[in-house]
DNA sequence: ATAGAATAATTTAACATTAAAGTATCTAAA
DNA sequence: TTTAGATACTTTAATGTTAAATTATTCTAT
């Protein structure tokens, strides 16, 4: 999004550091895909599978609540996982409009040898900031995500 | 992308802060999208229009380059953008392969419009940071845009 | 006990996104 | 000058994304 806008000194400050956060988010998200396309897994499906390896089976509500995405989308990557065989659908035991999601051994043993890579990947793009940078960004950026 | 992995102190500050960078940026940009969202407009759709608007009329292979994105989906973007004759397309002066984008004057005056209440919510989200502290953000999330 | 509201997942339609393949045009080297 | 490669845009196929509508089930107030 390039702004060039005309505004006063606020607003310039204000512009400026959006801009520059929008695309530092991009290019750490860009770098960390390229571990995992070698799997065939869309950035999507990566994380579902990193939500169920930490935080266990769950419903499909809950990936959405947890992974920030609509519930018609979750049931195509669920669909899309299904699939290879990487995550299986269980009936809820006391809900019967609800199901459980989790992760099939194949699909354990795939996120699990992806996320060392992942992290050693994301610790060398921060590695560009000291350890008291990093602590300052994300107590900015905290701030910032919880903005009404 | 909730994350909770056992790392060692760097992996987890650098893990922390890379969390916090993402939800504060899926975090402005849900708050923006809301101000172009009566318009009809998606935000690539809102961001071409923008470009066109501050940087002149352009070729596709500019606008993808600088919207970073691929120009099968330029194409597309300027295709429903045309459809609402918001843009237009004119052969380029000397290459017969190029085209020229460029703002129709419906298509400027409705950018036009949106600008000032796009910036000035910026500016709001941005302003639970102090001008420092903006500053500061700027120049971390700068080096971080353009790590390798 | 039952009607109405709420919840859970899915389906559908429209648009977005990428990668790969395709078509047309241009450029530069032989 | 001709040809090979590069460039510019489009098309296609697969997946992602959202919003809205749909179906099934559960909860709640009467």
């Amino acid at each position: 999004m390039p702004t060039k806008y005309p505004g006063d000194a606020d607003e310039v400050r204000a512009l400026n550091a959006y801009i520059c956060l929008l695309r530092a988010t991009e290019s750490l998200l860009a770098k960390s895909a390229q571990n995992f396309r070698g799997s065939r897994l869309t950035a999507s499906q990566f994380a579902m599978l990193e939500c169920l390896l930490f935080q266990g089976p769950m419903k499909p509500s809950e990936l959405a609540g947890k992974m920030l995405k609509s519930g018609g989308n979750i049931t195509m990557v669920i669909d899309n996982l299904e699939k290879r065989k990487l995550v299986q659908r269980t009936p809820h035991a006391s809900d019967r409009r609800a199901i459980i999601i989790s992760l099939t051994a194949a699909g354990n043993k795939l996120i699990e040898s992806l996320m060392p890579p992942q992290v050693a990947c994301i610790k060398d793009q921060m590695a560009v900031l000291t350890p008291g940078e990093l602590e300052t960004l994300r107590q900015l950026t905290r701030r910032l995500g919880t903005a009404q």
